[in-house]
DNA sequence: TATGAATGAGTATTCATTCAT
DNA sequence: GATGAATGAATACTCATTCAT
């Protein structure tokens, strides 16, 4: 096993664990029990325990904007039309969240104040989910689906604490195994177009 | 002081510093010092560190639901329209969490999962609003000014999520001191209620 | 309840208590609640938790050589063989322990060393036996009964320990409701009998 | 120093330490201030303070029982008259006492009730203790050497109890520095062996 | 005399991190 | 690179005692 994978390696464990019992009561202990590996190895790869915990949080901010910027350039905006990008977007982020349980375990969950340990990191993905759905708002006004007169931070929060919840409640409270997105997304659809965007005259 | 007041004065002291560092990096001795009291002293009304908060949150989940199920009886639903009904609702819950922010910080924000200590109480709360939610779109069903066909769980988190998020965003995050919550309860209702309510023939 | 019935009756519940639980294990709350008074009452009577227990300890010591002395006085020397007064006092120490089985709980257990705490309390109260069982030895030594070659610190302390441990056993450990102590105490004469006393001629 | 080494040095800081001060009065800071290690050392060779006061006390244990059994073992039954047999028994206990006092002053104090801690503790070896001396009383019955009418458990104890206290007396009270075993060993022979023995024919 | 709320000194244990091998 | 024994800072909780009422 080289550097690469071993590194990985103990972030896929931590993960496991993180996830599983939250990470204060996860120990080092744990990981290299879980890794096979020597308590001073994790050192070699990672300056400290919240070095993993943030690595392995800041991978899944980095993962998801990729996979949806990705997934962006894929959609021509000439052909589809606003409502289809809408579902997309909304889609391919429920698909993104569902293929890590263990993250959305971690990063998505409606915390009670324990810590103020990672607000730093917290606040810098939560400034950057409100911008992303601030700019598909915006996209919307531009193309002339969004009404204009949204309240434009409220809407935006409101459209991004709607999805976290969502997703939480599908992937990590009811562990729904084989869920239909297309279908959910399209029930989430239906309930905040017709408030965000222009009624479409026939 | 007598022993009510002392009890509440120190819940108020451990309120104000949960928020501000969280649970963990809140001693006991941070509270102590801030309430002016002897150490034994907590220990005469707590029966540990986890007691003040679970108190403390616990407490609040009921203030909550008292004033909503208060507030709800004085509404006379007979002369009320639906859409003025979710209004109250709405706008009280608002009006309710605005007035102690230190809770909210405690209880509304995203949290990373950093621990698992105090799930039960969390699930508890969640189930209950979760319910509460559902409670009011079904009277919505009943009276037909909801679409019967939603889906139930679905709506009653993306509101449920959609709410929290604006309270944590507005009350903690934003900390804006005046807020016109008759304006942002009528700017909420403007995108859920067209893809929620029936369509109101004129 | 005047004072010193009071007095008294703290005494008795914290000799239950600390029979039962050991001195430390028994908190002065434990006491309180049983005696059915304040936290502070039992300052008006003991300068603090060692009085107590030093007091109870103490008065067992007095009590028991009262107890010997007293029955000592009734025996008439002249009048007895010197079995019939070893007897007597082997019974006479038995009978008294056996009074009071918490006490002998609290005085006579082998303790590991777990404290060094009464230590004094102890060494005199060990000086006393071991003296009085001396002194005993002499007077048989003097009437002739007893053997002149016995090592006096050897014997009187090996008699003491035996009848340390039988009333430890017989009290504490077997919990014997009704024992017949003339038999028992006949039992340990035949026993220590031969090998202390001058052999008789017929 | 290895885990083994270092296992015992811990162990051997600990007794000098308990022996002095007893359980209660002993902190972890004595014993790794005297055993010149970190805090934390100590945890990973025990679970708690508990720990290393149990581990102690049943070394003490094992090793009685095992340096009895193997020292029974040297007796030639055959050849040795029982009176012989008893004074190696005697004398080896004595013997494997006086090896290590502060033990001895942990072990066999006459403590009073301050405790209830390591109960189950005490009981196993008391009863360990009064079984080896039955066994033998037994053995000297089968050999025709011990009286047949004797109370065996009263005699068990009796036995038993003054063995303890003369070795209490001797190793931890007198602290003696050279003791004649020997000649003590006769002298309690001396005592009880009259009583207990079957009178011998010329 | 009796009360009981308030006090605060005292202590075992945890666990992330280091560093010599 | 890998190891794992050693480290030691950090912290909640207990409980005998006090003293104002």
């Amino acid at each position: 096993m080289n550097a690469e994978e071993r590194k990985k390696h103990i972030l896929t464990c931590a993960k496991k664990l993180f996830s599983q019992h939250g990470f204060y009561k996860t120990q080092i202990s744990d990981i290299i029990s879980d890794a096979g590996i020597a308590r001073g190895t994790v050192y070699q790869y990672f300056s400290n325990k919240d070095d993993i915990f943030v690595t392995l949080v800041e991978d899944f901010y980095h993962d998801w904007e990729k996979s949806i910027t990705l997934k962006l350039e894929n959609l021509n905006l000439d052909q589809i039309s606003p409502k289809q990008y809408i579902f997309h977007r909304i889609k391919n982020t429920l698909v993104f969240l569902e293929t890590d349980r263990d993250l959305c375990n971690i990063v998505l969950r409606m915390g009670i104040g324990l810590h103020r340990d990672f607000d730093t990191l917290i606040e810098k993905f939560e400034k950057k989910i409100i911008k992303l759905v601030s700019g598909d708002l915006e996209l919307g006004i531009r193309y002339g689906s969004v009404r204009k007169n949204i309240n434009m931070e409220l809407t935006a929060n409101l459209l991004a604490g709607a999805l976290f919840r969502l997703s939480y409640f599908y992937f990590v409270q009811k562990k729904a195994p084989h869920l239909d997105l297309d279908e959910i997304t399209k029930e989430i659809l239906d309930i905040i177009i017709p408030g965000i965007f222009v009624p479409q005259k026939k």
